[in-house]
DNA sequence: TCCCCTGGCACATTTGAATCGC
DNA sequence: AGCGATTCAAATGTGCCAGGGG
């Protein structure tokens, strides 16, 4: 079986060589404390264990375009969706073994950012960091055979700045920047997971990295929703004018809206300038990249590698033309989340972006396994998080000091994602920062947990950037993901009691509290969490 | 004053119920 | 009666804009 994994992962590698997809370091098993054996997890198909399974990102071409313009998504109150939309191709799974597929999005960094000079720069030491919450995708859990069959779409995930947002939605702060991660979870015999030999892959694609706003800072990512995003046909102009703009001033003749010319006047100064404006929209990297070595240096806290770093610090001329052009923007709907289940049929994009890390299993987790069987209303499942309120929650606490947990909280809170690191240098977890901002009270960590975030921290914390950025990254354990300790590594589906460590904030402070599981009770999965509530449920 | 956020707007797409024809 | 295709209105998603607040 060895040698089956060994030849897989020379295949693999060979089929990133070929397809000049860069990869991070892979981390040392070694330095992990992981044995070859303990990495490879308590399995019924002992030939498709879930390191081997790859991710590949659909239309990763248009993620990079948003990566080398600096990604931006809007975040609003009733919440927005990411675009482009986060979709997979996942290979490698055992048809018949069950599997959870969730997403986070953690800070990518500790700092907050404003845009200045047509650039992103720091503008401070980022806010603490909302409420983590779990997007899990509405099909979960499933068959490897149901993953592998179509395109995995997490197109309804929704982005909020609303810290008090009942839906269920991804909290975020504005101006900051985040990485979305997507985490594979083993669902074992009873659908569930958190059982000792749950195994889990984390698969992490840096293009899909970007800064939350509220409305549009960069003219280029403008541009790129509008041409790529459907909803917002209504925005593309003509070659010869606004027509939409014609239309609502109820003129015949096309009418340049202020926004057109300013888009045209900075797209026409790049082209003047050596014609870099034709890979601003097109999305050419080697233009970009080019120009931006010409008009400024990176972030002193960013890498200098990373396409995302460099854009959002030096995608632009810092020139008259380009200085200080502002969008204005926002949403307005109030929209009650997400509906139905979705699985794109779509054709899986051709190029191969993945990387699989050398996993990291651990003997041991959670006493108590989390079901998932019941999540079968196939609706979107966003795991609310878990606010500390100095010690008290609101929900059954005694229920829940019994019962399992998915400490979203914990996790998505947890230190920045360490790819942004400095050049060469290991990321430094702003542990205090991040953890105690939001959960004061310091979490109960067991051994085990304990164990699983410095698995974590080696996975993500100790692989040095030696090289260019990788375009995904993956660990693997026998973990869950986001188990973590009291000093604020990932934990997520660990068992803890509910004061300290399940604060409830969002939702006390809401009144509707007790009618979010109601309406969509999928979404809220602490709440209704008993002393039989290892399993998931949706009702 | 500036920066960021919010609510309202119009438009396009998506969705699902209703209708029609076979 | 059942099924599939078509139609249409409501719901949803989008960026733009003006204005408000810190």
């Amino acid at each position: 079986m060895l040698q089956e994994k060994a030849s897989a992962v020379t295949d693999e590698c060979m089929s990133r060589v070929q397809s000049g997809v860069e990869t991070d370091v892979l981390p040392d098993q070694s330095r992990l404390g992981l044995s070859k054996a303990s990495a490879i997890p308590s399995s019924n198909e002992p030939e498709q264990n879930i390191e081997n399974i790859k991710v590949v990102l659909h239309e990763r071409d248009l993620w990079k375009k948003f990566h080398e313009a600096g990604t931006e998504m809007i975040i609003t109150k009733a919440g927005r969706r990411m675009f482009p939309s986060y979709k997979v191709k996942v290979t490698g799974m055992n048809p018949k073994t069950k599997y959870i597929l969730l997403i986070d999005i953690v800070p990518a960094d500790d700092h907050r950012y404003k845009f200045c000079d047509n650039k992103w720069m720091v503008a401070g030491k980022a806010e603490p960091a909302m409420p983590g919450r779990l997007y899990v995708h509405p099909d979960s859990p499933a068959t490897g055979s149901h993953w592998m069959r179509q395109l995995v779409s997490f197109q309804k995930l929704k982005l909020t700045n609303n810290h008090l947002d009942p839906f269920g939605h991804i909290i975020l702060n504005s101006m900051h920047k985040y990485q979305p991660r997507l985490h594979i979870v083993k669902a074992d015999e009873n659908n569930a997971f958190g059982s000792k030999n749950t195994a889990y892959c984390t698969h992490v694609f840096h293009e899909t990295a970007f800064i939350s706003v509220t409305s549009y800072q960069n003219h280029k990512i403008t541009q790129l929703k509008i041409e790529n995003n459907p909803f917002a046909k209504g925005f593309r102009g003509s070659e010869e004018g606004d027509l939409r703009v014609s239309r609502l001033q109820g003129k015949e003749y096309p009418v340049i809206s202020k926004n057109m010319v300013r888009q045209r006047l900075i797209s026409s100064h790049s082209h003047l300038a050596g014609k870099l404006g034709a890979g601003v929209l097109t999305g050419h990297p080697q233009v970009l990249s080019a120009y931006q070595h010409e008009t400024g240096g990176p972030l002193s806290n960013s890498d200098p590698q990373d396409p995302i770093t460099n854009h959002f610090s030096q995608s632009r001329d810092p020139s008259l033309l380009y200085h200080c052009f502002k969008h204005r923007d926002n949403a307005r709907h109030l929209e009650l989340g997400c509906k139905r289940p979705y699985l794109e049929t779509s054709s899986v994009g051709s190029e191969e972006h993945y990387f699989r890390s050398a996993p990291s299993y651990e003997s041991s987790i959670l006493p108590h396994p989390y079901c998932t069987e019941a999540i079968t209303s196939r609706e979107a499942c966003m795991y609310g998080s878990m606010d500390t309120e100095s010690g008290s929650g609101t929900g059954d606490t005694d229920d829940l000091a019994n019962s399992p947990s998915i400490n979203c909280n914990m996790w998505a809170t947890m230190q920045p994602y360490p790819r942004y690191s400095v050049d060469g240098v290991p990321y430094q977890p702003f542990t205090a920062h991040f953890t105690n901002a939001v959960t004061p009270v310091v979490p109960h960590p067991t051994s085990s947990m304990v164990s699983r975030s410095q698995v974590d921290m080696g996975v993500y914390n100790s692989t040095p950037v030696l090289h260019p950025p990788s375009s995904s990254s993956s660990s693997c354990s026998s973990a869950v993901p986001g188990s973590r300790d009291g000093s604020g590594h990932p934990s997520l589906y660990h068992k803890k009691p509910v004061s300290p460590l399940r604060p409830l904030r969002d939702y006390s402070a809401y009144p509707t509290q007790g009618t979010i599981a109601i309406r969509d009770p999928s979404y809220q999965y602490q709440v209704g969490l008993s002393s039989a509530g290892t399993h998931w449920t949706d009702s």
